[in-house]
This record gives C-alpha cells, structure tokens and sequence, in this order.
RNA sequence: GGCGAGGUAGCUCAGCUGGUUAGAGCGCAGCAUUCAUAAUGCUGAGGUCGGGAGUUCAAGUCUCCCCCUCGCUACCA
C-alpha cells in the first residue's frame, strides 16, 4: 500500500576543509547515507545535504604556511573531500561550502533577526594576542605548560597528559604556536548569543523527544548552573563572514557552521523545482529536518544551533541523531599504531563496500562508540557477504545460465518461503527507519541462512544427474535466484554498487523497496559475475602499514601518556614523577607564609579561603582543606604555599597559590609547617 | 569528586516490562557435501552473565556497595 510521500531532509556534520577524510569520519557518513538511501528506496523525497566547513584561524594559518590563499586551500580540500565520499558511495544530493554566498546571506540573516530579537549581545573580553603576528590567539594556538600537571607544551584549553580543562590564561609560561613569542592580555569587544534567553525554550524542545535519552538526559545536565552566553564573534585577521555593521569582527566559524546545511540545501533549491526552501525551513513546517552528528558536537546542535533557529524565526531540527566515535582494535585511533586510517588509504587497498557493511552491521540508534576490530571485520565481511549472500546466486547461476539459457522457471514452487522473506521487509524496513542496522542486517543474514539451507536440502548438483528432473532443478535455482534478489534488496542502502551489479546480472530495473513483492518468473538473466572477493588479510596489513607513522620519540611517548598511565589515586602507591631539571624546580617559587585569616566560604563544601602573609604582601587562596581543618584552628599557623602560581579564577573569587598539603583526603589531610624560627616570605629552597 | 553509558562464550554482539537447562554470528573441533569466489549443510565443545551483598518462590534482568573501561563535568590552585 502507498504510504504518504514525506519531506525529508538530512544532514551529516560538516567536515572541517583542513584536513582529509578518516575512517572515523565515515561512521557518520555511512550511516547517514545508509539511512537516506533507505528513505529514497520507501518512495520519500528524502534530500541529503552537507558542505565542507571552510572558516576560522586553523584554515587561514594552514593557508600561510602553504604559501596559498585560504580560498586556494579549501578548493584542494573541496576536491579531495568529493573524491573520497564520491568513492565510498556517499550520496550526497548536494555538497557545498560555507564559504558561499548562500551562506554568507543566511548567515547575516539569522544574526540580524538574532540582534532584532534580543539575542545578541556585546561585552569586552579579555584574550591572549600575539603582539608579533598583531592576532588573537584561539586556546589551540598557544600552548604552555598545564597548570596541573605542569606538562610541557599543552594547549589552551585541555591538557593532553593529565586530562585537565582550563583556560589558556591559565598556561604557565604561554607562547604563540605562531610566531614562539609570550602572548599578551588584550581586551576586545565580543559579540555574544545570549543563550541564557533561550534556556526555557531549549529545555523544552531538548525533552520533547527530538533527542535520544541518553542525550537528553545529559543536556540536562547543562541546564543546571544556567546555560552561559555564547560568545560569537572573532576579530581580524579571520578568514569567515564579517559581521554587518560591526568591521574588522568576524562570525566565529561555529557561528556560519551549522548554518551551512541551509546554505547547502538553497543552493540545491535554485537547481532544482521540486524543493522550496521556505517550505522546509519556515517556523512551523511540517516537513522534517534530521541532523546526523558525533558525540563530540552535541552542544552545538542541541543548544546552539536549535537557539539560533528559533531566535531567528526558523523551524528547529526534526531530531537530532547522535553516534559514538570509531574506535580501531578496541583503542582510540593511533598514527603510530597505523590505525589512523584515511579514507583515500583504505581506498587504496579496499572496497569501500566491505566498510559500509562492517559499519552496517555494528552501528544502532545508541550513542555508543563503534569498534572496528580488524580481524573481525575481514571475517565478518567474507563470512556474510561472500559466503552467504553472493554465494546464493553464485551456486544458482551456472545451472540457469548452462542448461536453462539463462531463463528462469514460469511459476514459483516455494511461494510460502518466498513470501516469508518478503514479509521479513516490513520488519526490517523498521530497523532501518530507527536507524538499528546492525538489527537489520542480522535480521538479512538469517535470511541468507535460510536460503542457503534451502538450496542445500534440494540438492540440484545431485538432482541434476537424474533423467527427467530437469524442471526441478530450474524451479530450485530459480528460487534461489529470487530470493537473492530480495536479499540484495534488503541490503540496497548499505551496499549500493553490489546491488546494481546484482541488479545487472539479475537482468532488472533499480529495485525500490517494494520491487521484490513478486518473484521474477520466466525472465531471463545475465552471465554471473563474481560480486565481491574476499577481503584479503595482506590488503588490510598494507594498509595498516600505510597509515604507520613513525613518530619522534617524544611524540611518542606523548601518546603513550595518553593512552595507558592516569594518575593514581592511591598516594603511598603514587610513582615517583618523572625526573626533571634544577631549572624546573626553582621555577616554582616556595614561600614560608603565615595564615592571617582562615574563614569559610559561602556556598563551598570542600574549601576554605585563607588570607596568607608573605611578609611584604598578602595572597588570597583558595584551598580544598575544609573536610580537614577548621578556620580557626589555622589562624596564626604558618605553612608553605607557591607563592608564583598564576592566579586562577574560581568559582568563588581569584585563587592567588596553593599552600601545600598531603594525604589522601578527605579527613586525612595535612598542610606542611616549617620548623620554628621560619618567617613569613622566606624563600623555600 | 559528581553525572551518564558500558562490563554476557576466544572475537563481535542479542537478551523486552525478573520466570523453564543463558542466545546468535564468526572462530574452533568433528562429520557430510563438492553446485558455488575452500563457498554450503549438520553436530559439538566453550560462559559461576565484572565482584560482593540484598529483595523475591524465582535475577544477566530489581536495590545497595565495590572494581574496571569510555565519555561529560567539577568547589581541582
């Protein structure tokens, strides 16, 4: 029965025009493409867009480097980044830029209606700026030592060793990734989203069911302390849209991103009648808009992006559909485990279709990680798609084609098993629709069993030598044929370039879901080709190979950290640290201090704040000492602080040191006291 | 430290609202078969369902504690 024709348009998270295509990536895409190729089959006017992300300072600085234009940089990418999905078969209905006049006009038309509306804001910020290069500096541009683990050459805004977050001012001795030179405190005026006035309207729309659970549930968690303005503005040199009316500041690429899907379907609208852009995008559309993206960008689609729509009178996401990231041999991608995998290495050496199958077969509607385990993969893929699928017409064909002319039988004998199968669609159409393909493609391969145990029990190699059987070995392989052709069908959307292969030699038109209610009876097929080889266990080692990068030993070791050692909890069996230089320990800057004032702090369950006499000057610190010690038991103590830690901002005020404590916590803490005679602000050494 | 997700056969994963001897595919062993790209079919071995306690007539499935993995987050200075 026809089902009403839906609007439908899906998007899948732009790739950044600064660098290639891996195969963490294509999880995205492939599933993406799966699920769009799925909806076309249904008969809906389902239309995929995407674009490459083409601004901010990474694109402009790679551009210099290069000796070209950024517009010259993203145009190679352009190129390479269509190369690669063309290959694996990602169907895009357009793929575009955000570097277009399309976006460029959207782009300030979602902005002006933001300002018209009251979502736009100014203050002034204050911003490491490279004096040298006369720039802002973003967090991934300079680096220093964390304020934590005190680990060289960290960036802005997480440590890589010791996992922590912090702010770039909060690097000690920081220097431009630009030009090596210390970075200077400058002010500029920033223009901001306010999306604490959308909170209300987000915790609505967050929970009405557009999101899966587990991302509902911890957007909720952001909802808590109130959601903090956006800051969205960059100033020059920035290679991105300018802000109207506001020179030399320019729209923070994650500003211009998301918007690109608009830009990427008008583009597509002007070429095409059946697509009105305003029908699609207007407030209160009924037509659906999907956004498919990774676990990592989820604030950018569920806060922001739906934020900036409805402050500019838009419609929101239909839903958004989040997925894990690709892990390979069960660890995060590794260059030097060569499991860092580009797209255009695979290719080299694979079929893309082997991958989307792989994908296929492992991903669902959860939010978890995908491991693509390679061994499994190479097994899991001859196993099920050459053993069994292919193999169906593989051992049908030759008796067709030999002693029947390629002619399959007028009438089918197994109707019951055929329909079976063909019943077996709606459930897994279902699959599809929910996005649980790894379901579905189980639900297809016990359908291929079926087949092939079919084919076993009626034995047409044996049959065949027996006078007078030579109808019933046509009307078995016939079968087997047909039911092929619904397997293929089934798996359409996963692997395209089989199924027109199949649909070749089948001797048929493209098959829609729906194509396979009937069997094909006295039709006349094509001479069978392999379909699919074997993955080939040294394809996958030479790729391997390929993507083995042989770091410096530095790097090396960097990596190590990451992946294995995290600190221990326990103090008495905590590893004595690395070794270091002289020169590294009296950059730390020991004073003996006396506590003035010990008091407790509003609201903090675990700190104190004390007031320290260094002598000649006091420093406020904040300590996490409370669960030991009580204010006025401090009072008048002396104790040990670093005294030239940068101040950091707390929650609670500016935090100007640390005094020095030891033990596990919580009522086992203990600051350190000097000897009698020590005085305030003595240097510690 | 808090929150979320997860820890089920060698590998990849199913197991809904608690209910008979815990499942599938791959891999492995044996048998059959040789139409088919060494493909297929049948049979079998393999798990104290992360650990412990509890609720219950009954727990992989519910509760509590602990351990490990992965995210996010913090009063981490």
């Amino acid at each position: 029965m026809p089902k009403k024709q839906r609007h439908i348009l899906v998007t899948s998270a732009l790739p950044y025009a600064n660098g290639s295509i891996h195969l963490g990536h294509l999880v995205e895409y492939i599933q993406t493409d799966i699920w769009v190729r799925f909806m076309k089959m249904q008969g809906h006017l389902c239309t995929y867009v995407c674009a490459d992300d083409a601004h901010g300072t990474p694109i402009m600085l790679n551009a210099r480097k290069l000796g070209i234009t950024p517009e010259q940089l993203i145009a190679n990418t352009d190129k390479e980044h269509r190369a690669d999905f063309a290959e694996f078969n990602i169907d895009f209905n357009n793929f575009y830029s955000t570097h277009s006049d399309e976006n460029r006009e959207l782009a300030e038309l979602i902005y002006k209606r933001n300002l018209d509306n009251g979502y736009i804001d100014r203050k002034e910020v204050e911003q490491f700026f490279d004096e040298k290069e006369d720039m802002f500096l973003p967090d991934r541009f300079i680096k220093g030592d964390c304020p934590k683990c005190k680990a060289p050459d960290q960036y802005g805004d997480n440590c890589e060793v010791c996992g922590a977050t912090y702010d770039a001012t909060e690097l000690k001795n920081p220097y431009s990734v630009i030009s090596g030179e210390k970075p200077v405190l400058k002010p500029s005026e920033h223009y901001f989203f306010k999306l604490s006035k959308a909170q209300p309207m987000l915790e609505k729309w967050t929970q009405s069911g557009a999101l899966q659970s587990g991302i509902a549930k911890k957007v909720t968690e952001w909802f808590k302390d109130g959601l903090k303005d956006w800051d969205i503005s960059r100033d020059a040199p920035y290679f991105g849209f300018e802000i109207p009316c506001a020179p030399k500041k320019y729209f923070y690429v994650w500003f211009d991103a998301p918007i690109g899907y608009m830009a990427s379907f008008k583009n597509l609208c002007a070429k095409r009648d059946d697509l009105d852009f305003d029908a699609y995008w207007n407030e209160g559309s009924d037509y659906e808009v999907y956004h498919f993206i990774g676990k990592d960008i989820v604030n950018h689609h569920t806060l922001f992006w739906p934020a900036m729509l409805e402050a500019a009178q838009f419609r929101k996401p239909t839903a958004v559909n989040v997925h894990g990231y690709l892990t390979v041999n069960g660890t995060k991608m590794s260059k030097s485990r060569g499991t860092f995998i580009k797209a255009r290495t695979y290719l080299e050496q694979l079929n893309p279709e082997y991958l989307r199958y792989y994908y296929a077969a492992k991903l669902s509607n959860c939010v978890e990680d995908l491991d693509l385990n390679l061994e499994d993969f190479a097994a899991r893929v001859n196993s099920d798609l050459v053993g069994k699928v292919v193999n169906i017409a593989s051992r049908c064909a030759g008796f067709i084609k030999k002693k029947y002319a390629g002619k399959l039988s007028t009438t089918c004998t197994e109707q019951a098993l055929y329909d079976d199968f063909v019943k077996a669609g709606s459930s897994i159409a279902e699959l599809y629709e929910q996005r649980e393909f790894s379901t579905a493609i189980r639900q297809i391969m016990a359908l291929a069993d079926q087949a092939n145990q079919y084919i076993d029990a009626q034995k047409p190699w044996v049959i065949v030598k027996e006078e007078g059987n030579e109808q019933l070995v046509q009307d078995v392989c016939s079968v087997g044929l047909n039911l092929f052709r619904v397997l293929v069908c089934y798996l359409k959307p996963v692997i395209p370039t089989l199924t027109e292969q199949s649909e070749a030699f089948l001797n048929i038109d493209a098959m829609h879901w729906q194509s396979i209610n009937a069997p094909l009876l006295d039709h006349t097929i094509n001479k069978f080709k392999p379909l699919m080889t074997r993955i080939e266990k040294d394809k996958v080692d030479a790729m391997v190979a390929a993507s083995t990068e042989h770091l410096s030993a530095n790097a090396e070791k960097e990596e190590k950290s990451v992946t294995t050692e995290k600190p221990g909890h326990d103090s008495n069996s905590e590893k004595i640290a690395d070794e270091i230089e002289f020169d590294d320990f009296a950059k730390i800057d020991l004073r003996i201090v006396k506590i003035i004032k010990a008091e407790h702090v509003e609201g903090a369950d675990k700190l104190l704040q004390l007031t320290l006499d260094l002598g000649d000057q006091t420093k406020n610190v904040f300590a996490g000492i409370k669960s030991a010690y009580q204010p006025e038991d401090l009072e008048g103590k002396l104790t040990v602080m670093v005294a030239n830690l940068k101040p950091r901002k707390m929650r609670f005020g500016i935090s100007e040191g640390m005094v020095l404590a030891a033990g596990p916590g919580g009522k086992d803490l203990w600051i350190l006291s000097p000897d009698d005679g020590a005085q305030p602000g003595m240097k510690v050494k």
